[in-house]
DNA sequence: TGACTTCTGGCACACTGTGACAGAAAGGTG
DNA sequence: CACCTTTCTGTCACAGTGTGCCAGAAGTCA
């Protein structure tokens, strides 16, 4: 008996399928103009099966915002309480690129074949802006708990989140040109450089 | 015979009759259980000439961001070439605010049903959002146009644009509580203060 | 083996969005 | 006014997304 049963290596098994059918058909016959039948297809899973991997067409493109806020929100979660709110996050951040770097060959590729699309079809980066908002909500949150102010009252509460957001987003779209993880991840730093010199000290540390 | 024939009146018209239509329906039954069939049925026109106005659903409730955005690239484009990016920027959202105050007491009305929206169902700010990253690429352009640089190459061009949408953002939406139009305005004001106390003096006006 | 839980496929359905075409309404001309 | 042209509208047909429902298959455990 292993560790985890037949039926969730399957699983898991299904939804990796699926993920790498719809990247690949995406960036053969594009984006829109590939449907959740052929994806399925691919698969040989039913159309109705996609839905119960997949919130939709929109959440393939999104599975990897979604792992990396909950590395973020863990590492922010565990930096100390009295750290200035912006070095925690860029500290979240440096923990995204750490979980990239640690990652299995396939999730590198997908990562990369995930950008291509993102530069392909920009309305995709829209996508995942608006995923962004929901990230930022809940940072927020945290950020607020931590100043101790309430996060419906606090502009510099949404302040700090919006440009470490903003920061996060330049290291990883800017520019897409870039093809190998490496160099990804030293425009990632660059980025991380670039706000730290555009902002003055102390300035995430003001009272409400 | 009057400026604009009896046509376009009768275009606008349905445009603001289906506009409010939906608002109130979004408002009154929400978002997603609204239907383009209810919408086009209290205009009394068929749910196919709905499409003919509004590109879909979303549109209806973007129609202020893209507005916005006019105002924001046009003042941009008009303040003098040798002015720090991040200061056109801001004037340029000064220019949006004057915009909102000039505008009749109908759209006035629209703006806040709008936000109310907003409050109402946080995932239609992603839609917003997600429109803003495609000014964000826009601005972009005109930046880097600016700062003569490549604005593929160039990461301060879109910190510089990415911090200018995060103040607009957080100046419209936070908090979301206010409810008339010189509350709203006193806090995007106090958005860009914040911001501009937040960067370091000559921040955006380094080379690439 | 049998009983139990979970996943899957197939069906029906509501909604969004688009192309095509015929007819109505507005605009301009003699 | 009659006439023609342009533009807008409604109807129909259609592809695609996304969901509820239920019977049956497959994995799980005793």
């Amino acid at each position: 008996m292993s560790a985890v049963g037949l039926r969730e290596r399957k699983k898991e098994k299904t939804r990796l399928a699926l993920l790498d059918a719809a990247l690949d058909l995406f960036l053969e016959q594009g984006y829109e103009s590939t449907t959740i039948e052929q994806i399925a297809g691919v698969v040989e899973v039913s159309p109705r099966t996609f839905f119960r991997y997949f919130t939709g067409k929109d959440h393939l493109v999104l599975w990897f915002h979604d792992h990396g806020e909950e590395v973020l929100m863990e590492a922010f979660a565990g930096r100390p309480e009295d750290e200035p709110p912006f070095t925690s996050l860029m500290h979240g951040l440096r923990a995204m690129v750490e979980d990239m770097q640690g990652s299995t060959p396939e999730d590198t590729e997908r990562f990369l074949k995930l950008r291509q699309l993102f530069d392909k079809y920009p309305h995709l980066v829209g996508q995942s802006v608006a995923r962004g908002a929901l990230t930022e909500s809940r940072l927020a949150e945290a950020v607020a708990a931590r100043r101790g102010v309430d996060p419906e009252d606090d502009q510099l509460t949404h302040l700090i989140v919006a440009f470490a957001m903003s920061t996060m987003r330049i290291g990883f779209e800017c520019p897409r040109r870039e093809t190998t993880m490496p160099e990804i991840v030293t425009r990632i730093a660059e980025a991380v450089t670039l706000a730290e010199e555009s902002l003055r000290p102390g300035w995430d540390t003001r009272p409400a």
